[in-house]
DNA sequence: ATCGCAGATGCAACTTTTTGCAGGTGCGGT
DNA sequence: ACCGCACCTGCAAAAAGTTGCATCTGCGAT
């Protein structure tokens, strides 16, 4: 069980060299996991608790968070990409007939990673993978 | 080798129920396999054999032809996403530390699509995954 | 060949994301 | 405790992508 609070993250932002400043903080604290927000979403969030935030700021933190695997970043083609603090890896099925998404432990995606590292030498991340194809149901 | 026209394109629009009109044929016919256009590109070149057509109408048809597994769709987070013509699923490998893109051969990945489809049912598609990561340089 | 209509397109407004730049601030070094 | 400056932030404008609606058009049915 793992309790997060402002020194936690602030600790974490330290220990990879990033500053730490009050809308990273905000940004993060709106952040956790299993809870997929908007950029517009986690604005709103920052916006109450740190008026003054800018909508660049947000944007431009996501991002790096998305860098320093942190943060998921999801495009649903829904209009907005869908942001989600990542403890522990995992993935989504998004079947493109209903719509339905269901989630895909992190084990399946396991062997891919090492196939790449042995290959390539390449340290793949893939944190959070969005697996689109069509259901049981909607293959029929 | 492949030779495509017009018509090719055509009856593949048909087959898979789809209206033929002289605007996604410009789509498609405006992208091919191995070259990365971003919308604007798409329509740029389109606009220059079909006047007036118009940039939703681009997107909207790219979108559609993404949901067919025709054209993917790639987000390198570089301020536009990237479109291509499939012909043969293929990956690429993206280096956050130089930038370097690596072709990832698709018999890799398709033991996870295989797996998916026993362990869930789930027809996954994966025709063209960014999987970004540091390459064996950047990983020292 | 013609008709009818579900599906496509054009248009315009709107939302979402990115970018350049000027000023502000965390934090390592003194 | 204070300085300096590289890194951040806010701001404003532009770029990229989406949506609602009225009109148009491919194509199956007549």
């Amino acid at each position: 069980m793992e309790q997060i609070g402002p020194e936690h993250l602030a600790r974490r932002l330290r220990d990879i060299g990033q500053r730490v400043t009050p809308q990273r903080l905000a940004i993060l604290g709106a952040l956790r996991p299993g809870e997929h927000l908007s950029a517009d979403e986690v604005f709103a969030a920052v916006e109450s608790s740190l008026p003054g935030v800018n909508r660049s700021t947000v944007y431009r933190t996501l991002e790096m968070l998305r860098d320093l695997s942190l943060v998921s970043e999801t495009d649903l083609g829904g209009g907005a990409r869908q942001y989600e603090r990542i403890e522990g890896r995992h993935h989504h099925l998004i079947c493109q007939g209903c719509g339905r998404q269901q989630e895909l432990e992190d084990a399946l995606v396991a062997p891919l990673r090492s196939t790449i590292f042995e290959r390539y030498g390449f340290a793949a991340g893939i944190e959070h993978l969005a697996i689109f194809g069509l259901c049981g149901e909607c293959a029929r």
